[in-house]
DNA sequence: CCCCCCCC
């Protein structure tokens, strides 16, 4: 399986233009973080030389992709994002980790590379489990779940409750242990394996059954699931003749494992940042913009990322559309600063093109990344910025966007003039002044009446609708250019 | 809505 492709030690940070075909080796639960509400999935990927890389999927990627990295399945693998992994963790995880995301290009190759996959497994016998009792050394089994036991809580010599479930596995020698899968264990995988043996019960759980029955059970122990532990669960009765057949190992193992795991499914919620709250009047609020990549290619359907290329039409994996057209989209990525700090705010779609003067296509052929200055000579006028500040699902602080740029003198004028066409929900309706000049930190608010105006009406009400849970939308006033 | 990053 090796040919024209790289090899994943030959795949570094700086790597341009690689591609590697690789086995998904294996595909842990995904999990939340310790220290953010951060979602994340590790995979092991292993090349034809059977070298593994770890990589990690964030947040709505995992679900994105649940369907796309298939355990035991070939792909070619190419622009993920390289990382060398943190000291600390070397030791671990190894030299580089991949983050996959929606840039990264993903093509399923039918190839079975399973022999790849056996030969660089080692497991222990069960009749040799006892020697690592406390030991805390990963070791490998492979055996099949013929039976789990009831969900349990119990408690830590330190006091904490655990919940715990114990699945009963079987070798081909009609041998058995106890598994005991801990914490999010109980959650994902046996959850998943207590649903499958209620399906295969029925048909197929009499042969198993019979045969389990004639075996003498010799080894019965308690062992500890880590991540690292491999383990294939099945109660087919015919990978059981297989077993009993001489057919020692499987490679294979329910292909969608993680789809009926806890994946995230939270929507991303809107919140209000009183803690930003700062001095009024604070000054003049400058921008600053650093060179980047002003546009990203994108799904016409949905928006999101795509790795394809300008026109390509293509299944997305986000919104499931099959035929999607890749797009380039402008972003720009800004500092707005005023006397009691700053913050980062993005822009994409129409208020980048706006705050660019240009368009994505134009911004995607650019071949030399233009400075904004370059590109935004007709702008001399004051601006209001009305930037939404979205609480995220991974960190305390806020990220903040920039919904749409409004130019004042563009805005009709009745007594309305120069209000701000943006509702405030639950708190009490101020007026924006534009001559004062907010602190970025402070959560202003606005009057939905003023939305009488010819001056992108519809956009604004469209925005309106979809803040309707927002209290944190504030206007930033742009005194003319200052970048 | 969408970008980026994110974790052991």
């Amino acid at each position: 399986m090796g040919d024209k492709f790289q090899l994943i030690g030959e795949v570094s940070p700086g790597t341009a233009g690689w591609t590697v075909k690789v086995v998904v080796a294996e595909k842990f639960s995904p999990r939340v973080a310790q220290r953010s509400l951060t979602k994340y999935q590790n995979l092991i990927l292993m090349d034809s030389e059977g070298s593994t890389v770890q990589a990690t999927l964030y947040g709505q990627n995992i679900t994105a992709f649940q369907d796309e990295l298939i355990l035991g399945k070939t792909y070619l693998i190419s622009n993920a994002l390289v990382k060398e992994t943190s000291a600390e963790y070397k030791a671990k995880s190894g030299e580089m980790q991949w983050t996959i995301s929606g840039r990264t290009r993903i093509r399923r190759v039918e190839e079975n590379n399973s022999n790849i996959l056996i030969s660089t497994y080692s497991f222990t016998d069960f009749e040799d489990l006892p020697k690592y009792m406390d030991s805390n050394v990963d070791i490998s089994v492979v055996g099949i779940i013929i039976d789990i036991k009831p969900r349990r809580i119990i408690q830590t010599r330190f006091g904490k409750e655990c919940q715990v479930q114990d699945l009963v596995l079987i070798n081909k020698m009609f041998d058995t242990v106890l598994l005991t899968m801990w914490e999010a264990f109980v959650d994902n995988e046996c959850k998943y394996i207590s649903q499958n043996l209620k399906k295969k019960a029925c048909s197929d759980w009499k042969v198993s059954q019979s045969n389990v029955i004639q075996c003498s059970f010799l080894v019965d122990g308690e062992f500890e699931l880590v991540e690292e532990f491999k383990c294939w669960g099945h109660t087919n009765s015919e990978i059981i003749d297989n077993i009993v057949s001489e057919k020692h190992y499987l490679t294979f193992t329910p292909s969608k494992l993680s789809s009926k795991l806890s994946v995230p499914t939270d929507e991303k919620d809107f919140t209000e940042i009183k803690e930003h709250s700062r001095a009024e009047n604070c000054g003049r609020v400058s921008v600053k913009v650093l060179n980047q990549t002003y546009w990203y290619m994108s799904c016409n359907n949905c928006n999101k990322i795509s790795s394809e290329n300008y026109g390509d039409i293509y299944p997305c994996v986000f919104c499931k559309c099959i035929d999607a057209k890749a797009i380039p989209r402008a972003k720009v990525y800004m500092q707005l600063t005023d006397p009691t700090g700053y913050i980062n705010a993005t822009a994409i779609g129409n208020p980048a093109e706006y705050f660019l003067q240009s368009n994505a296509e134009i911004l995607m052929k650019q071949t030399l990344i233009p400075s904004v200055e370059s590109m935004r000579l007709s702008m001399d006028e004051d601006e209001i910025f009305y930037v939404k500040a979205i609480a995220r699902e991974s960190s305390p602080d806020y990220k903040f966007e920039i919904l749409f740029i409004v130019n004042p003198s563009q805005i009709e004028g009745d007594k309305n003039k120069g209000k701000a066409p943006v509702e405030h929900i639950g708190e009490p309706i101020r007026l924006l002044e534009l001559t004062t000049k907010r602190s970025l930190f402070h959560s202003d608010t606005d009057d939905a009446q003023s939305s009488k105006k010819k001056f992108d009406k519809s956009r604004i009400e469209s925005t309106k609708k979809k803040s309707m849970h927002s209290k944190t939308l504030f206007a930033v006033h742009m005194e003319k250019r200052d970048v």
